[in-house]
RNA sequence: GUCCCUGUCGUCUAGAGGCCUAGGACAUCGGCCUUUCACGCCGACGACACGAGUUCGAAUCUCGUCGGGGACGCCA
């Protein structure tokens, strides 16, 4: 049997954390397995499911690197699939129209609240055998009395509900949309999905969705609900992956082993490529209780990643930055040479971008501590000494460049720190940057003389 | 309120009866490295919710208490 899953969101507009998640637990399990993961947008109701929500699926999705299988289902379009199946179980008496209106149902809730103490549907009418005649009505499921429903879920465990604990559940609108919990199953059954793995506030649905495929004479799928993650509503943002990518500068990588990780684990292990995680997950590994998110330790996964991750994907995240900040790069061994130096010391993709625009841009200002601290009488001579020793540097490398700092630490008899800080200070604009002689060599000779002979000139009205 | 799930350091977790005076990671604190900031390295702090049972022996099994989350929609 072909493991067949799929991820079904509602285009709400944007991708939660915790949806990504179960996406990512879909596409995993289904890559490890040699299966197929399919898509499904969850659009049976509201004009407020707009394509550019759907759109938002879509790019996360592909930013996130998980690839599905076969053509997008839309639930918008089975409509008369939906009807033709209801229509068949209220023929075989197991389902029932039911003509309650809104105002009765509440009513009807608040009583059977009072003397049963469980909110539900009094089932007014499932034996009234109602036909289509009957005006305006939805149709309902009509849920075994006695007994009780069990299911083995792969995650959780045995999960066993009573069937007298469960409602006549509605299948269809009054405006003949089918619900969620109806066109679930209808379609699972249609994407022969083999196995279910979702949030863990659907478990109680499952028992519902379980005996709809017992009336329809299937068996149902394996079920596997994984907990949630908490802590993620009181932040300031959308907890959504479009604004902790943006926020964080992550990685999709980092993102995805940060969230892999939250709920499931393999050992000790901390920082999976991809790869390793295709090879290493399963639900087995997916624990019970519930996770609370901790961008902390998201950070710091990201920036595992950050060094982990080819120069080439590298690049592929940072030029797009790189240019909305007006600098237009070319990918080639000047890059990767400039991302190796940046990616060791950076967080994260805007830090790298950020923390490298001294390269392309002349400081505007001098940080006031830094030339504090480093900026003194002799600092104009220094600063001028160095440019004519760099200026007589033959091949523009850093082995030249250090040379050329060694010669005038030899002359003036000053300590390394003493020469690079107040560069690094005239260069930068600030005493904090990657080496010194990586940093000249960046900037070039021609733009670093003119920064020192700038520097020098502000260090002498000081 | 009723029902369902759940409970190891602040957080993510290892742990499937003796390997546990409970291991790893993030964070925090201290130190080292260093031309800066980072990185890296070393160390410290820190948990089996509680109570009964089962057992020679329980973080691991059972029950109860308490805590956390979820469901109770003509939302998904």
């Amino acid at each position: 049997m072909t493991v067949r899953v799929r991820f079904a969101p509602s285009p709400t507009g944007f991708m939660h954390l915790g949806n990504a998640r179960t996406a990512l637990f879909n596409w995993l399990f289904a890559r490890h397995h040699g299966g197929q993961f399919i898509l499904r947008i969850e659009d049976t109701d509201r004009e407020r499911h707009t394509e550019a929500a759907v759109q938002v699926i879509y790019d996360s999705l592909k930013w996130m690197g998980l690839d599905w299988d076969g053509p997008v289902l839309r639930q918008s379009e089975r409509l008369s699939i939906y009807h033709e199946i209801a229509e068949r179980l209220i023929a075989e008496g197991k389902a029932y129209r039911c003509t309650c209106t809104r105002e009765e149902l509440e009513a009807k809730k608040e009583a059977m609240k009072a003397t049963m103490n469980r909110a539900c549907y009094d089932r007014t009418c499932r034996d009234k055998n109602l036909g289509p005649d009957c005006g305006t009505h939805v149709v309902r499921f009509k849920m075994p009395l006695e007994g009780e429903s069990t299911f083995d879920d792969m995650i959780q465990g045995k999960i066993t509900k009573k069937y007298s604990d469960l409602d006549d559940f509605i299948m269809v609108r009054s405006d003949g949309m089918p619900t969620y919990q109806f066109a679930v199953v209808v379609d699972d059954l249609a994407l022969e999905i083999t196995h279910v793995i979702r949030g863990a506030d659907h478990i109680d649905n499952t028992h519902d969705q379980i005996a709809l495929y017992h009336a329809l004479g299937k068996e149902p799928p394996r079920f596997g609900h994984a907990p949630r993650i908490d802590g993620l509503s009181k932040r300031k943002g959308s907890p959504s992956v479009e604004y902790y990518r943006e926020a964080l500068g992550l990685l999709p990588q980092g993102l995805i082993n940060y969230i892999v990780r939250l709920g499931w684990s393999h050992g000790d292990d901390e920082i999976f490529t991809i790869p390793d995680l295709i090879k290493a997950f399963d639900v087995d590994g997916i624990n019970r209780a519930n996770g609370e998110f901790d961008e902390e330790k998201l950070k710091w996964v990201n920036e595992q990643q950050l060094r982990l991750v080819s120069l080439e994907t590298l690049a592929d995240h940072v030029l797009p930055l790189y240019e909305k900040k007006g600098v237009k790069l070319e990918r080639g061994p000047e890059l990767d040479k400039l991302l190796e130096m940046m990616r060791k010391r950076a967080h994260n993709l805007n830090e790298i971008v950020d923390d490298s625009m001294f390269i392309f841009r002349a400081p505007e200002s001098y940080d006031e501590a830094s030339v504090a601290k480093h900026f003194n009488a002799e600092t104009p001579a220094l600063l001028r000494e160095l440019a004519s020793s760099l200026s007589e540097v033959g091949t523009w490398n850093e082995a030249e460049i250090e040379a050329a700092f060694a010669r005038v630490a030899a002359s003036s008899g000053l300590k390394m720190g003493k020469i690079a800080q107040p560069a690094r200070t005239a260069i930068v604009g600030i005493a904090q940057s990657p080496g010194i002689y990586e940093v000249v060599y960046f900037v070039g000779r021609e733009e670093t003389l003119a920064r020192l002979e700038r520097a020098a000139k502000f260090a002498e009205t000081k």
